[in-house]
DNA sequence: AATCAAAATGGGAACGTTACCATTGCAAAA
DNA sequence: TTTTGCAATGGTAACGTTCCCATTTTGATT
């Protein structure tokens, strides 16, 4: 049986008959300085004890805390938590584990959870911020903790922001849909203000939509009041011309599947695709053509830019910011014949 | 400008005059010793310094770690998600952060993160379990550290576990089922050999069917194969009779629903509830019936108990185990008429 | 053999905190 | 006045590790 308490550093070295120095040697980068018989012993010794490294006590003296923070602004949204898990895989890969926190939007919350994260000396921050906490982030960074932004920009820290690559997206969504025969395009999107990437898939699509010889439309509100009679409109206006609806985001694409089934629009008829690869866009009939995107990548890529930045033996090897997304397509952006119309 | 280097505790004990130990204290549950002056003078001093405790010496010292660990057997899994969520928030209340370990159903992973998650010298556990992990459980809870299981057992391990009221949530679906009218039930479940929950709902379900009165009938796999022709024979060997399905958890209703799409067995003719509420539930027209799980409660309640074993101080106040679900009634337990029929 | 460099090992100090015990000051009790 | 006791404070020793430097051993070179 196992003592009650952890066994350590110490204990080890009494064991294996060498000094603490060796033993911290052999857990830590240095294992190749010592002799295979030394290893032997204290591989032999450390088993036996079940000895771990207290984290804690290694993260004291500098050894760094193999810690990685992370900050969530709802981490009840799939978009969050795929890239969550993305971040966490590549982070374990490396040896490092992840604390989550979770802001629910909460600005001030926010701010709590930063400050909390440099208490715990984690040695790099990936954030996909809600507000606009610029001020706290500038302060971190200056302190020379690695940074990265998932997705959005905040204000104007320097930091390096890690996402979709969002032209490429609107060009494959727009390339879709007029390959598919639709004409013109409904772009849906929450408000651009605050986040960056609305306002570069937004101008995107502006500039695409009319370089393809599109007919389009921009609606930049969720809410039903405005999003039904906006939709309604939109289709009205362009009867006759194959009709498509593009949702720059999950929420939007959420927003417009109600829209449709209100109005009893037969998604296909007008054209449905977003941004985003959710759960249940298969189960909605005909099925939510999407454009994925590719979480693991990003979440791998952003751990790989922070501990770029630890350790700068490896050469900053260029770590790609632009990520492409993956086209899934469904029934919802199937026209039926090339030239259906709405029922008259 | 703010040093590069954070604040430490002497630097405080210095700028206000006063000794490491004070500084301590006013920092820790002792700050009450301390008088007014000399409390106002180090907060004067920690604020300027921007002060805050490095919480691995702290963790170092034996003042505790403030951590709390979460094993999470699929992060992607909503049901997952929104415990972790319920578990974030309730551990922030009380001053703790948590590391989110997702193990991704790798029982070796899992066992890779316990351990990595004792280093981090967490004060309490978390675990939503996939594999058994009894023996390392079995380890790590002799060695003192509060552990408490989510929604299913592990072994024979001793810790408490917190989750659903399996046997009112069978009987609140089959309440709401028979009053709505229908008279034959199905009941779809993952294998449930494996997880404590699913025999506890199976088992109910077998006995408050029959004590309703209500036919019933079982499967206990989700592929296709079996799932399309079982539902198929379902609904024939009871024509004429009102039938339902009940699923045991969120993948299962997922399995279900791509059956009656596949069927085109009409939602509510044959009624569908299930357990767990998922986004797209209100999506998939008429919308699905669900019963959801009140997942901060799990959460809060876990965090509860694992503080109160580790701060004897609060009397054990008693914490609530079996959590009871929220009904959310919507179109697909709405049969159409008193004596609806599959048409003929 | 003698010398030297390099490799292998060990000893102590430090990291920032809390726990423990000692000291101080001051008011109440004798 | 003298004692006692308590509240307020300070000093020192841990906690378990890594880092720096000193020491020993090895093996190659003169």
């Amino acid at each position: 049986m196992p003592p009650t308490t952890r066994a350590t550093l110490i204990e080890v070295a009494n064991v294996a008959n060498t000094s603490k120095t060796s033993v911290s040697r052999y857990f830590g980068p240095e294992r190749h300085k010592l002799s295979p018989a030394l290893q032997a012993r204290i591989k032999q010794a450390a088993d036996a004890l079940h000895y771990q490294p207290n984290l804690m006590a290694r993260g004291l003296k500098g050894g760094g805390s193999r810690l990685l923070g992370m900050l969530v602004a709802d981490i009840r949204n799939p978009f969050s938590v795929a890239i969550v898990h993305g971040v966490e895989v590549a982070a374990r890969k490396h040896g490092y584990a992840l604390i989550v926190c979770n802001t629910d939007n909460d600005p001030s919350l926010e701010q709590r959870h930063l400050a909390s994260l440099a208490a715990y000396q984690v040695e790099g921050l990936v954030v996909n911020a809600a507000g606009q906490p610029q001020q706290l982030l500038q302060t971190i960074m200056r302190s020379g903790l690695p940074l990265v932004l998932i997705d959005r920009e905040v204000g104007e820290i320097s930091a390096p922001v890690i996402g979709l690559d969002n032209e490429l997206a609107i060009d494959m969504a727009l390339n879709h849909l007029s390959h598919q025969g639709y004409r013109c395009v409904l772009y849906v999107s929450e408000a651009p203000e605050q986040a960056s990437a609305r306002q570069e898939r937004l101008q995107r699509f502006q500039q695409q939509s009319a370089s393809l010889g599109l007919d389009n439309a921009i609606l930049t509100s969720l809410e039903e009041q405005e999003a039904i009679p906006a939709l309604r409109d939109f289709i009205q206006k362009n009867q006759g011309v194959p009709c498509a609806v593009l949702c720059a985001n999950g929420n939007a694409t959420l927003a417009m599947t109600r829209c449709f089934q209100h109005l009893e629009v037969a998604m296909g008829e007008v054209g449905l695709i977003g941004i985003d690869e959710l759960d249940w866009c298969e189960l909605v009939p005909p099925g939510i053509t999407t454009l994925a995107q590719p979480t693991d990548a990003i979440g791998s890529a952003a751990v790989t830019y922070l501990l770029h930045q630890t350790l700068p033996s490896k050469a900053a090897k260029e770590v790609q910011h632009h990520h492409p997304p993956v086209l899934i397509p469904r029934g919802s952006t199937q026209l039926i014949g090339p030239s259906a119309h709405l029922s008259p």
